[in-house]
DNA sequence: GTCTATAATCGGATAGAC
DNA sequence: GTCTATCCGATTATAGAC
């Protein structure tokens, strides 16, 4: 792995552990070990360097997530994997944790990956939805975009429970929760 | 206003806008309009004094959430009025927003208020839908525990999607649709 | 109680040698 | 490309005068 990319990698994972204020150009380096000569040749600045690390997180997270979604079964099958699937709870949401950030919310640029990332994920959900109400799956009142939205929230809010908690017991719960809530609409 | 309070207060604010890592001791002496030697005549230093305005927010959220809930109508009207009310959705939730604050969770004093209002938000709800499904009003296949969780992990995630989105609408969403789920359990 | 002075360290970045 | 030196303001206090 050459300097650039120990850099945007160990960038990655301070963001998540810290947040971009909590994160210092020293640390990214000391982590990457590279010196700041080396990180100043590389990128602009810290906002520069976040930008790639967010970029790469929010791809990842997409992919994962399509996995998922385009996997086997049934709508509701498939969004339950997305709900079950394995996760680091309390580290919560490398994503999600940036909207905490005011310097990522007030940088247009830092906070357009955040955006297309729920975006997608919402649209992508409300069509997994759609498809199912279309199917007879699922009930055909269920509002797709609406409950979308829900589903992505639950996850999200899910890790603030549960960091709260310093738990993952409250995540389940609430995944638990909605999973019920929407197999009551599934016959 | 006495200068204790000013800084407890200006603390408040700025854990709210830049959290507990973005928020320096100089910011709060700033915006209370106090100086220095002031600030450490009355606390001991940022987290004695980050202690003091997390517990008053975690006190004010609980009080305020309590007036929907003991409110009139039935346990999915005051659900609804809780979840429907007015909120300063983009500026997120004052207490969920520590939760991504390492240097909070990290510190067990900072933690437990934090973790205390979510425990009694979830534990109120759990017991408000029990009440329901004891008098009939919902489904008794609900587990009251479970959709607690879900309802204020909707809330916490739709300030997040709000915040990547810079716009209210996905929380909206994100509340009519669990609202949905819920209605088709009451008959 | 509040003020100013002082200090050690960090944050974010630039300059220029190698 | 990478390194070291340097800069300047911010951070988080402590000391001691008023």
């Amino acid at each position: 792995m050459d300097t650039s990319e120990r850099l945007i990698e160990s960038t990655r994972a301070l963001l998540w552990e810290r947040g971009y204020v909590g994160t210092s150009p020293k640390a990214i380096q000391q982590r990457a070990g590279a010196g700041q000569g080396s990180m100043y040749h590389h990128f602009s600045g810290k906002p520069d360097l976040a930008l790639a690390a967010i970029r790469r997180t929010a791809e990842e997270m997409r992919a994962l997530a399509e996995r998922q979604f385009s996997g086997p079964g049934t709508v509701l099958e498939r969004i339950s994997a997305y709900l079950l699937r394995e996760r680091e709870v309390l580290k919560g949401c490398p994503v999600g944790r940036l909207t905490q950030d005011p310097d990522v919310v007030a940088d247009p640029d830092l906070r357009r990956p955040v955006d297309e990332t729920f975006a997608w994920l919402r649209d992508r959900l409300a069509g997994l939805l759609a498809e199912g109400r279309d199917r007879g799956e699922l009930d055909a009142a269920l509002d797709p975009a609406a409950t979308a939205a829900t589903v992505v929230a639950v996850l999200q809010g899910g890790y603030v429970l549960a960091r709260a908690a310093d738990s993952d017991e409250p995540f389940r719960q609430a995944v638990r929760g909605v999973l019920g809530l929407l197999e009551a609409h599934a016959r």
